[in-house]
DNA sequence: CATACGTGGTG
DNA sequence: TCACCAAGTAT
């Protein structure tokens, strides 16, 4: 049967920047386990790569395998974590290495349905470590993917909000036929975006595809569509506060008592609101003697 | 579909 | 200082 989607003109100079120009990061190293790529992909959902890396190598170093994961409480998993934010992730994850362990015999799975089933894997890390650990050749969209190809396809200077559907066939309709260069080709347009067709200040002087680029032929267009959510501030926030009670709940192996609560935080309607969130979550549990506990 | 969910870096 | 950003997911 004829093959009707349009020619990929981008992938080819795309592929070729990256592989003379792709950071040594650890999930790129030859031999890079797939539990090591499920892991990386947990912690690199929102939180930058440069604060990944160490966690990730003293990560993969305590736990080689999804079974030795499974193996201690979730406890272990949310101290471990630390500081990187949403701390749910560090309970997905170990949720996802119990079910590793118990419906795939310890290997993770290659199959993206089988990997949307694990707890914390949604489509875009499900799709990441079936392309990324395994070679398959499927689409692959995050953040990063989606601003290049507002930019240089629709010329735009943002994407439009994220559509599941709409995403996955614009990225399906530059994915290159061959496994190899489909799989290369996930990883450099998220790389492009990331260090050259940034956010903020984008590198067109060193871009790869500058000359086929939609929005730079159309002279940079201003984001004229609707504006995007304002992010919370952080100070004085619920977060805040849930995260207050998280660093106390780390801190220690012994409960964490009301008194101790109430010292973190002087408005009691927040407090309750966070305590209640963090129970609600699993991320903290009552103790049988009074006061609260890491789970497990 | 909009919102909640941490933390730290940057211009 | 502060708004925005950072390889998303669940509800």
């Amino acid at each position: 049967m004829k093959d009707t989607r349009p020619v990929p003109t981008l992938a080819p100079p795309i592929n070729a920047w990256f592989h003379a120009n792709a950071r040594d990061l650890p999930w790129r190293r030859d031999g890079f386990s797939a539990w090591g790529t499920l892991v990386s992909e947990f912690m690199l959902q929102q939180t930058p790569v440069n604060r990944v890396i160490p966690k990730l190598e003293a990560w993969l170093e305590r736990w080689p395998t999804p079974a030795a994961l499974a193996s201690v409480p979730a406890s272990e998993a949310v101290r471990a974590w630390a500081t990187l934010g949403y701390p749910r992730r560090a309970l997905w994850l170990h949720a996802a290495a119990v079910q590793i362990d118990e419906r795939h015999g310890g290997e993770v799975p290659d199959d993206v349905d089988e990997l949307l089933a694990l707890t914390g894997v949604g489509d875009y890390t499900a799709r990441a470590v079936a392309a990324f650990a395994y070679g398959h050749r499927h689409p692959v969209v995050d953040t990063n993917t989606r601003r290049v190809i507002a930019r240089a396809v629709a010329g735009q200077a943002e994407p439009a909000p994220p559509s599941r559907t709409r995403d996955l066939e614009a990225m399906e309709a530059l994915l290159p036929d061959d496994r190899g260069e489909a799989a290369a080709f996930n990883a450099a347009i998220m790389e492009l975006g990331a260090v050259v067709c940034a956010a903020k200040s984008p590198r067109c002087d060193v871009c790869p595809i500058r000359n086929v680029c939609a929005w730079r032929a159309a002279g940079y267009p201003a984001y004229d569509g609707p504006r995007k959510a304002m992010q919370k501030k952080y100070e004085g926030s619920d977060r805040q506060v849930r995260g207050l009670i998280m660093a106390e709940l780390r801190s220690t192996h012994r409960p964490v008592t009301d008194a101790e609560v109430v010292s973190l935080w002087s408005d009691a309607a927040q407090r309750d609101r966070a305590l209640a969130g963090l129970l609600a979550d699993g991320l903290a549990v009552p103790a049988p003697s009074g006061g609260y506990l890491l789970p497990g």
